[in-house]
DNA sequence: ATAACTACCGACCGGCCGGTCGGTAAAATA
DNA sequence: TATTTTACCGACCGGCCGGTCGGTAGTTAT
């Protein structure tokens, strides 16, 4: 697998070329952007970008699967350790937020470009996803048998829970009215304690308001 | 404007033209959608299919304003009748979110496409959503002026909102775990009380769970 | 019967697409 | 210094793209 083109090329340069191809692709999606787009933007030609990679595809599906490992180094693998589901919870919501606002990691969203692979790829890809959603629900689950759960299906709850994040994504823009850490803990607020305050029972948890009890 | 291309083709088929190629879109995407596509999926040929369009980008803003209408005539124009604050998010989550999982009406969500328009057509559909956006974050203003929200940010939860049920159209499959009424319910869960259960409080508003413990 | 119109189709166009190939100048290696 | 390797580029290719044009069979209007 993964064939060298020729030689071994650059990696450090290679990073670059990454990270500039998911950002023109995050914001223009992946059919509507060209090789020739790409190459103008790392200001090269089309056959000087060839020279590091394999093809189209196989670029987005190298970007995603970087996208992935981010989220895995980030989110996943420091959530594993911690053994409340709560605190867990609030964890992976806000660190994969902050994943999104960072912009330069918001290259995990585009993995919803899947259908753009090979089938092969396709699979690969959705299965890692697909390891991250159990993980995510898993910890509803958990949160549920320790009688913390509202009712809500977990599955739902896990969709919404990742749809509220990668939204992030559409609307999040540096220098904007929120900052990164506000708008993850916006989303922390929403995803936990929703948006109706329940009359007369003041939910009051000493909600620390802005950011000092942040982990990081 | 609207120029008609040539007399005055047969309303009912343009419909199913639009209806088919929404579907499609939604599917692949805008730039992966060719009109060719568009027209075998209607059993003709690219050229027949020019008898009805005035070009590909015309009938994509033709689509989008066609399922911003609908969000309008389901979603938003009932919900003004409704004066309670609370009561009026709640239709808007729940009739929002039924609309996405109808399927058809998932129309809405590829209005985000928009970025393949022309910058008239592009002005023209940033506003029609935006005037829905306003409308849903003021209805979250005015549940704040009633004591009722929780201490969030309206703009960030406002996205939050239409970040879940945007999502919802790329996960829901009708006949999956959920049914249509279902998944609604579970948006509208999720985004007015959120997943975190507070100890101690049973906040029980009685709530009318439908289908026993947990659907799924 | 004929004129007008609707609903298409086959063939074609220029242009951009992803991708290839044969270079080459500069840097690293020997 | 000679040789290899790296990092590119110009020119080119077949193919599909959105879009056009000149039909034509069938229906409707007169």
């Amino acid at each position: 697998m993964r064939a060298q083109k020729k030689s071994a090329p650059n990696n450090e340069r290679l990073a670059e070329i990454y990270r500039a191809a998911a950002q023109i692709i995050l914001r223009k999606g992946y059919d509507a952007t060209s090789v020739n787009d790409i190459a103008n933007a790392l200001g090269m030609t089309k056959a000087g970008l060839y020279h590091y990679i394999n093809g189209k595809k196989e670029l987005l599906f190298d970007i995603m699967n970087f996208g992935l490992w981010e989220l895995d180094e980030e989110v996943a693998a420091p959530a594993k350790a911690l053994s409340d589901p709560a605190a867990r919870l609030r964890f992976i919501v806000d660190a994969h937020a902050r994943l999104v606002t960072r912009g330069q990691g918001a290259i995990t969203i585009l993995v919803d470009e899947v259908t753009a692979l090979t089938p092969a790829q396709q699979r690969k890809i959705t299965q890692r996803k697909r390891a991250y959603f159990d993980f995510l629900r898993g910890t509803l689950d958990e949160l549920r048998a320790a009688g913390k759960l509202q009712d809500v299906d977990t599955t739902a709850a896990t969709f919404s829970l990742l749809g509220m994040i990668n939204w992030l994504s559409r609307w999040f823009r540096q220098g904007g009215a929120l900052n990164e850490e506000q708008a993850a803990e916006q989303i922390v607020r929403i995803a936990l304690h929703g948006l109706v305050r329940e009359q007369g029972v003041r939910s009051q948890k000493s909600v620390v308001r802005m950011a000092p009890p942040r982990p990081r």
